[in-house]
DNA sequence: TTGTACGCGTTATCAT
DNA sequence: ATGATAACGCGTACAA
């Protein structure tokens, strides 16, 4: 391996000069500089990444820490996915690296191992949900005066970085575009209580059927729990309710998706004889028959401002404030939320 | 931060041995390790895992490097999602974490940069596509001895440590499947050619129709990018000759649907005016309607023995040999591809 | 503008 | 069975 001090020596300057040229620091006459570059390049030298976080006691990785979720499912999600995606970004833009976490089980209630080994300078936490051991995770995360920032998940009454989407608005912007297409009785299908978003979505539902003078039947509000399945067997409880039913929004793509399905068993066709409009707008919706309608939520841009915004705390030392950070949705409008008979 | 120093101080040996305790290494006293162990608790003392990098001279990272692709399709396909998910898993049995590496258009040229700044030991290497360049920057990383794993992806004529599924099994299975319902006529829809299962599901198909003495018609051996839209685009192509097709076989799932939404227009149905095997058995499969038979890969045992392969290359120095490994798919039967006029 | 020298927290080798 | 000590490659305060 080629060490600065192989530099120094070829080019005839002392390391710490060699050290000066490749972190861009103080003054230095360009004949040095150019000495010390052609010298590297002659020797092929690089700075040893893991040299420089010793000494700068920064790991330069910033963790991203995942829900502990079944073997194969772990991924799957599009949330994941895009998340994950814009936090790559943001990342090498400022010259870090992206350290994986898989959390298990039993691990979730201790944060603080993630730092205490010194691999990661912050981390951005995704799938959390909201427990009485996850809020004392994180406090404890919080007073220790660890960086951290979480995605698409608020705890309320806490003051963490949080980096949300404006789920209240996606919703509300979900039922008014039933209300505009005529619907009048419109079923929602949430999913579980334990993300706050659920909350949100609720919000919205309500607020938007209160503003249209719409009255809401309890047998109307069902609860899945974000997954195919639960979609698929909420089909059940809405069947019996038919008559009371002229649309659904579901809380997800995957719930919508299993709805359809449940309901076209019966001979109930989406866009045909009910309206649907899911969220997430994942490719699922672009999938499913017919398209789905879907609330579009900007993952990748959450995942990329929680990187930046817990970065810059670490490169800044803006560690005190911790903003919470609300991302607008978008209402998509596919063939799932569109009635023939109505036209 | 607690250090091994104030460790050895508060238990009274040198700093050797506090070293010696955390790693299990040498005979010793069991008191001795007991009163470190004390200490160490008492001091909430947790080894820095830079500085042991920094001494070891390796990172305990495995790399994960993930193939350019435009801004939010990057994580999109659960292919990645189950690869990531497996590796995830074994590299934490192994005491490891992950490096994520994203790969941007310009760099996929240069393997070796990330195993210069020695901020992973090894890598595993996925979506990989056959071209020229790429084969010379595997070679080169080859050369220089730096360990590296590809997935689902082989470079005939080179030797690399790879870990492949049987598709030419997998292929095999599916049109073997649409043979025994009865089906004769039976198309192809292949992906880019640039991925070696691309060949080895040709491969596959060719071999299960002249198996059964059929004739295979250059106009039903369609190519697509595996994309939903190119799969859609395809239908053009098929509805041409659809008297000469009662059935498809899709090299991926999203291809298999999109190719049904375009017949579907026309009035096709899959599962009703014909069949369709897709491949890959993702989440999509599920989803579709008619839900799509399918073929299984084990994408996250796969990553898993990928992880496993070219960790146990750095840590007991096998590095040696390459091994190739081929792990088995499984055909999964839905709707979509049993015809009802059929039986 | 450049050089000197120390420290970072371990591992690992050699004594004892 | 345990202690002393030399690396490891770099950042950086201070000196010149």
């Amino acid at each position: 391996m080629v060490t600065r001090k192989e530099v120094a020596e070829l080019a005839r300057v002392s390391e710490a000069t060699v050290s000066r040229v490749f972190n861009g620091l103080g003054p230095m006459k360009p004949a040095t500089r150019e000495r010390v570059l052609a010298a590297a390049k002659q020797l092929d030298y690089h700075p040893n990444a893991i040299a420089q976080s010793f000494a700068r006691r920064r790991s330069g990785n910033l963790g991203v820490v995942l829900p502990y979720m079944p073997k194969v499912h772990l991924f799957s999600a599009y949330y994941f996915a895009e998340i994950l995606s814009g936090i790559g970004e943001q990342v090498r833009e400022q010259g870090y690296d992206m350290l994986l976490s898989l959390l298990k089980p039993d691990e979730s209630l201790d944060y603080t191992r993630l730092y205490r080994s010194q691999k990661v300078d912050a981390c951005v936490i995704l799938g959390s949900i909201d427990t009485p051991q996850q809020r004392q995770s994180l406090e404890q995360l919080q007073d220790q005066g660890l960086p951290f920032c979480l995605v698409n998940q608020r705890f309320e009454g806490l003051s963490f970085h949080e980096v949300d989407a404006d789920h209240v608005e996606g919703s509300y912007q979900a039922v008014r575009h039933l209300q505009d297409e005529g619907y009048r009785k419109i079923a929602f299908l949430n999913g579980s209580p334990h993300y706050s978003n659920s909350g949100d979505r609720l919000q919205g539902y309500m607020k938007a059927m209160c503003d249209a003078g719409l009255e809401v039947l309890p047998e109307l509000l069902l609860e899945g729990n974000y997954s195919r399945k639960s979609g698929y067997e909420a089909a059940d409880q809405l069947w019996e309710h038919r008559e009371q039913v002229e649309a659904i929004f579901a809380a997800n793509d995957r719930m919508a998706i299993g709805l359809m399905q449940g309901l076209r068993e019966r001979g109930w066709i989406a866009g045909r004889d009910f309206a649907v409009v899911g969220c997430d707008d994942s490719d699922a919706a672009k999938l499913s028959d017919p398209p789905l309608s879907s609330i579009n939520v900007p993952f990748y841009e959450m995942g990329k401002e929680a990187a930046r915004g817990v970065l810059a705390g670490v490169l800044h030392g803006e560690g005190a404030n911790n903003p919470r950070i609300k991302l607008p949705t978008r209402l998509v409008v596919r063939q799932s939320s569109k009635s023939s008979h109505n036209k």
